[in-house]
DNA sequence: TATATTTGGACAAATATTGACAAGTCAAAA
DNA sequence: TTTTGACTTGTCAATATTTGTCCAAATATA
């Protein structure tokens, strides 16, 4: 259950990269890139899906972490968080038979 | 499983209320009382506590509405939703263990 | 020590969201 | 058919939130 920021860094560390290589790879902020590895910072989709390409790993893995990481942020402090998160499961389910139709 | 406008709606008919009359008491404007109600403009926590205590309901009952309507907004149209959330509910529980010690 | 890498903080820029107001629709009453 | 009342829609300025940049401070490495 890592944050998206953990997996970014655990990758680019496997490969031996510095921020600042994969920053110019990926045309962005070294700051910026250490942000999201420390998840100060979120990345949007797309980039995303470009950090998925550069490590070549599974789109899913990161896209995954990624929603995830908004969620459980978006309930911090929150006790009626885990209610709300099956809540909202229903709620995707319904949607879902809506647009069936 | 309705949402949180959906439910403020109900029970302002339950009490036979005009928008009007609700927006004065909460000394808002109607329109936007009405985009509440349609779940187009999302209230914030302070305005879901005050329609709790004007329509004298559980103050849980809306909260939990407002927010798990927040996420499954948040994840619509995401094939990974269902996962994330299962994902999330886990990193709520890692972060409560941490802030435990 | 000197150099390279990473991080922190402040701030501008970009995005998103709200709330207010005027104008609109619709149905029912006059 | 005109008017009235209840509600909705569209627009836009004000606010709020988030990101991305720059530079300095901190940390690590040779």
């Amino acid at each position: 259950m890592n944050s998206l920021g953990t997996i970014l860094r655990e990758h680019r560390e496997a490969g031996g990269l510095l921020l600042r290589q994969v920053a110019a790879a990926l045309e962005m902020d070294t700051a910026l890139l250490s942000k999201f590895e420390r998840d100060e910072r979120h990345p949007n989709k797309e980039q995303v899906l470009a950090f998925a390409k550069f490590y070549n790993v599974n789109t899913d893995e990161l896209l995954l972490a990624w929603f995830s990481d908004k969620i459980a942020n978006e309930m911090q402090n929150e006790d009626l968080a885990k209610q709300a998160l099956k809540a909202a499961d229903k709620k995707i389910d319904f949607r879902k038979k809506k647009n069936k139709k």
